[in-house]
RNA sequence: CGAGGUGUAGCGCAGUUUGGUAGCGCGUUUGGUUCGGGACCAAAAGGUCGCAGGUUCAAAUCCUGUCACCUCGACCA
C-alpha cells in the first residue's frame, strides 16, 4: 500500500468483521461521533440530515392520516411511571434518574423518559371527557433515555431519538385499525424510500411490549443475517386506560375506557440502512433517503470554461428539485473525491471535465453497481431521473433478494441453528415460552414475529422445538 | 454485573520488559507544481504521556489507587 494513501483509512471488509466495518463506517462518514457520555452519540451534520429525511417522509404521513404533533415533558414524577404494573417492570432497569434540583434533593424523584405511555395517558385522562373527543391521535417527535448496558450507535444507545404515537379510540375495531395502519406506513417508507424489505407480523407474548396487549414490528435482515426490530406498533386495548383512569361519556350516556394505541421508529432506522445496503467502500444510499442524491465534480477545472459549465449543470439539476452537492474544492483531488463520496454513499456521481464540455455530455457513476454511462446534456433531467430510480428499484431488489437467499425453512432444532448462523428461520412453534426460552439458550436466537397469512405461510404442524402441536408460524433470528 | 484489553499530538501507533526528560505515519498550516480513480516537493505548527498519590538525583516507563473507553458475555420493545 503506498504510504501517501495512508491518510485516509481503509475500511474493514464486512466479511472479515462485521461489527468493526460498521463502526469504521459510521465514524468515517462523519454520520456520528462518540459523545463523552458512555452510550451517548453525536449526530454529525450528514447523519443528521439522513435523520431529517426520515423523519420528514414519516411526518408527512402521520399528517394524512390525521396525526397532530405535541411535546410532552422529559421529566415524569415517579408515582406516575408506577401506575402501570407490567410497564414499571419492563422499564425500570433501565431508567435515569433526577434527584436533585440546584442544590436541593426533590421530594420526588423525576424519571428521565424511557418513553412515554404514562405521561400521555395522564394527560389524556384529563383532556377526555365525550365521545366527540374521540379520537385523539397525537405524536411526538423527541429523545428518549434508556440506561442500557451495552451500546452501539444508532442501534441501541442511551438516549436516541424517535417519534411515539399515542392514540385513543371508542372502539377496539378502531384502535386496532389504528395499529395496522401505524405498522403499514411504517412498513411502506422502510420499504418503498429505505429500500428495506421487511417482515412484518406479531410479535410473541414474551417479546411484546410492557404493557401491550398486543405488540406488532416490522423486522429487517441486516447483511450478517442478524435482525434488526425496525419498527413497532402497539395495541394496548383498555390496559393503560385502566390504569390512567381514562373515561369517556359514551354515546349511550355511560362511562367507558378508551382504546389504545402507540408506535414508533427511532434513530436506529440508519443502523438499518447502513447494514442494509452498504459495501466494503462504504455506504449505500438508496436515492430517495439519501441526503444528497448527486454529487457533481468538475474534472480540471483550471481548464477554460469547465467550472463555468459545471455550474450550469449544477443550476439545472438543482433547480429540477434534485438533492445535488457541487464539490469544486481545490484541495484534493478527483481521485480522492471518488473515493470519499462513494464511501458517502450518494447514489449517483456526475463528472464534467474538458472531454465531456466538447462532446456536450456529462459522465455518470453509479454508486450502485459502479456502472458508467454517458448522459447527453439536453436530456439531462429526465436522464438523472431515470438512473435514481433505477439505482432506488435496483437496491430494493438487492436487499429482497439478499434476505430471500437468507431464510431457511426449518422443521427441527438443528436445521434451525444452523439458520441462524447467517440468517433467519422460519419455523412452526406451539406458541409456548418454553420454547422460545430453549431456542434462546441454545442458539441466542429470538423469537421475531408472526406473519399475518398464517394459513399461506404454514408449512407444517409439529413445533419445532418440542414436538407438540403447532400453532403458529414464526421468524427466528439473533437480534441486534 | 462477569472475563479480557486499551489510554502517549486531531487520528492511528511506537517507546514501558532494562527509569535519563518524547518519536513515527497520516491529517493540519504556508508556498509552489498538479488535477479523467485516494497527487508531489519544501517549510512549519501541534504533547500537563487518562487522573491522583508514592518510590527515585531523575518516571510515559517502577508501585498503589482511581477514572474512562473498547471487545465478548449476561441484560435489553
Amino acid at each position: 500500500m503506498a504510504k501517501k494513501q495512508d491518510f485516509v483509512q481503509h475500511l474493514t471488509s464486512r466479511q472479515d468483521d462485521f461489527a468493526q466495518w460498521y463502526t469504521d463506517v459510521i465514524l468515517q462518514t462523519e454520520l456520528v461521533d462518540y459523545a463523552p457520555v458512555r452510550g451517548c452519540m453525536v449526530m454529525r451534520p450528514y447523519g443528521f440530515a439522513l435523520w431529517e429525511r426520515i423523519r420528514a417522509e414519516y411526518d408527512k404521513r402521520f399528517a394524512e392520516t390525521g396525526h397532530q404533533n405535541v411535546y410532552m415533558p422529559m421529566l415524569i414524577p415517579e408515582s406516575m411511571l408506577l401506575k402501570e404494573a407490567e410497564h414499571v417492570e419492563g422499564f425500570a432497569p433501565e431508567v435515569a434518574w433526577v434527584t436533585q434540583g440546584g442544590t436541593e434533593q426533590l421530594q420526588e424523584r423525576l424519571a428521565i423518559r424511557p418513553t412515554s405511555e404514562t405521561i400521555f395517558c395522564t394527560m389524556y385522562s384529563k383532556w377526555v371527557q365525550s365521545y366527540r373527543d374521540l379520537p385523539m391521535k397525537y405524536n411526538q417527535w423527541c429523545s428518549v433515555m434508556r440506561w442500557e448496558k451495552s451500546t452501539r450507535p444508532f442501534l441501541r444507545t442511551s438516549e436516541f431519538l424517535w417519534q411515539e404515537g399515542h392514540t385513543i379510540h371508542e372502539t377496539p375495531e378502531e384502535a386496532q385499525q389504528e395499529t395496522m395502519q401505524m405498522l403499514e406506513i411504517y412498513r411502506d417508507v422502510a420499504e418503498n424510500i429505505m429500500a428495506i424489505p421487511m417482515l412484518i407480523g406479531q410479535k410473541s407474548d414474551k417479546e411484546k411490549f410492557a404493557g401491550a396487549r398486543a405488540t406488532y414490528s416490522m423486522e429487517a435482515m441486516m447483511q450478517d443475517g442478524k435482525a434488526l426490530q425496525a419498527g413497532t406498533s402497539h395495541n394496548f386495548g383498555t390496559n393503560f386506560a385502566e390504569a390512567y383512569d381514562i373515561k369517556y361519556l359514551s354515546r349511550e350516556g355511560k362511562l367507558e375506557y378508551v382504546y389504545e394505541t402507540s408506535w414508533g421508529v427511532s434513530t436506529r432506522l440508519i443502523g438499518a440502512i447502513i447494514m442494509a445496503h452498504g459495501d466494503d467502500r462504504g455506504l449505500r444510499m438508496p436515492p430517495r433517503i439519501a441526503p444528497i442524491q448527486v454529487v457533481l465534480l468538475p474534472i480540471a477545472f483550471h481548464k477554460e470554461g469547465v467550472l463555468e459549465e459545471t455550474n450550469k449543470v449544477f443550476e439545472r439539476l438543482k433547480n429540477a428539485g434534485f438533492r445535488i452537492k457541487l464539490d469544486d474544492r481545490d484541495t484534493v483531488s478527483p481521485g480522492f473525491k471518488f473515493n470519499e463520496w462513494e464511501m458517502k454513499g450518494v447514489p449517483l456521481r456526475l463528472e464534467m471535465g474538458p472531454r465531456d464540455i466538447e462532446n456536450h455530455q456529462v459522465m455518470a457513476c453509479r454508486r450502485d453497481t459502479n456502472e458508467k454511462t454517458v448522459l447527453t446534456l439536453d436530456n439531462l433531467e429526465n436522464e438523472v431521473s431515470e438512473l435514481l430510480d433505477e439505482i432506488q428499484k435496483g437496491m430494493y431488489e438487492q436487499a429482497l433478494k439478499f434476505r430471500t437467499e437468507h431464510i431457511k425453512n426449518v422443521t427441527n432444532m438443528d436445521e434451525l441453528g444452523a439458520a441462524v448462523t447467517n440468517g433467519f428461520a422460519k419455523a412452526m412453534w406451539c406458541g409456548d415460552r418454553a420454547c422460545e426460552d430453549e431456542i434462546k439458550e441454545k442458539f441466542g436466537a429470538s423469537s421475531r414475529n408472526m406473519p399475518f397469512d398464517q394459513e399461506a405461510e404454514a408449512f407444517g404442524d409439529t413445533c419445532v422445538c418440542c414436538g407438540k402441536k403447532a400453532k403458529k408460524v414464526m421468524y427466528f433470528a439473533k437480534a441486534y
